[in-house]
DNA sequence: CGTCTCCTTGAATTAGATCAATATGTGTGG
DNA sequence: CCACACATATTGATCTAATTCAAGGAGACG
């Protein structure tokens, strides 16, 4: 089911700038300039579980910031195999677009709220002011480091290592928490680490095995040696 | 061995401009403004195949252009095997950074001439010429949506998908050309695709015998079949 | 003509996938 | 509150694609 609802929310500057982890502009530089006009071009959406986004192929005219949730952007394969690219949480942007198209396909991984902003609209204003543009650019580089490093798990790691690298990824995201909330499914895991659920389940329960975390519940993590976890990565 | 001689090219205008397949900008937009500036920065430097570029960590403040010959971008792990990111080819960009150092290292794949431009004089006309900083992401970009393709490559895809994936981007790199030069060692193959060198050389030595490619030699491949190689990936 | 590097091929091994069953929730209606 | 259905997760038993280990070829180059 799709479930997409127009919602009222306040997504002013004020309520903006308070989203904690903010990796881009909007946030501080262009607070006067473009966000006022941005914010209001579109109410939030919010979006039930698995419900899709947007699809691979739709016309990409909007951009979206996530305010609460997680949301996923993946590529379907012909037999049915899925590839996920990357988990966005609260404060990240996604789908924006070289092309008229998107590329992948993003889809809520648990029930979410995301604001679109008009992807005309944030050109225009990165064409006018610069220090906007700069961020614009800043957040394409930082978005590509991010699909290196995944390239980088994908190619030349074991199942351990992904799962490690994974753990110390979501961790450093909850600002280095050691207890990590699993917003996803082994499924999702699975699909963004290039294994199967089963791998993923069988190397955590080996992870716990070891004392290396701990598993109160199964979507719930206590990463009890993070030494150990890093090591696994060298 | 770290050969690197500076020599003297012609890279004006007139020499950048007649690179084939351009991707990205001062071939087209900035001729007049930033190109000349630019282009005087530095003199051409040649490096021997297989020699260092830049090592991962190094201080990133140059940025490249290929002009002949082939580069690859990649990371080493602690037990010494390698992912290799890119392959750049003439008249493609590497090097640029969002951080103060490279995150991954480059190296000759074949003997190989490329200009080093000055990334802070690249941000700086990035900032004053609203066109060459719009190229600029779109380049970006265009970066970013490759190493996704190469993610989805590399986590879903079995040993001949990813050879046929790999020689077709090869066919398309060199317009569309069915006989393709190799320029690179199946070794560097087996760390793009995250295979073995072993694995490369049985699954091309496969597809031809299933009639899809003809080896003449073992670096110049021809796509007999370019229908069945591309229903591989479907 | 030998040496070195790169490529291919073969045999044995294994990490992870697949197939199949059981467990652990989690929400629903009685 | 319990019983049931349904999702998700774990665990076990095979199977297989790809790696690893080990020889041979085939060019390139002095």
């Amino acid at each position: 089911m799709s479930m997409q609802i127009a919602i009222t929310v306040d997504h002013g500057p004020a309520a903006l700038a308070s989203f904690p982890g903010m990796p881009w502009m909007l946030a501080s530089s262009t607070a006067g300039l473009g966000e006022a006009a941005l914010a209001q071009s579109k109410p939030a959406l919010r979006f039930t579980q698995d419900s899709p986004i947007y699809d691979e192929g739709d016309k990409a005219k909007l951009v979206y910031k996530v305010v609460s949730g997680v949301v996923r952007t993946c590529k379907f394969l012909s037999d049915g195999r899925r590839q996920i690219d990357a988990f966005y949480g609260a404060g990240e942007m996604f789908g924006l677009e070289i092309g008229s198209a998107h590329r992948l396909c993003a889809e809520a991984v648990s029930d979410c709220i995301v604001i679109p902003y008009h992807r005309h609209g944030l050109e225009q204003l990165a064409a006018t002011d610069g220090q906007f543009a700069r961020q614009f650019v800043s957040y394409a580089m930082r978005c590509l480091a991010r699909a290196q490093d995944h390239s980088l798990l994908l190619g030349r790691r074991s199942a351990v290592q992904k799962v490690a690298a994974f753990l110390l990824d979501l961790s450093e995201r909850s600002a280095g928490d050691d207890v990590i909330d699993l917003p996803m499914a082994r499924h999702d895991i699975g699909d963004y680490l290039g294994l199967t659920i089963e791998t993923v389940s069988r190397t955590m329960t080996q992870l716990e095995r070891d004392g290396v975390i701990a598993m109160p519940t199964a979507r719930r993590i206590r990463l009890s040696n993070r030494l150990a976890l890093e090591d696994l990565n060298a």
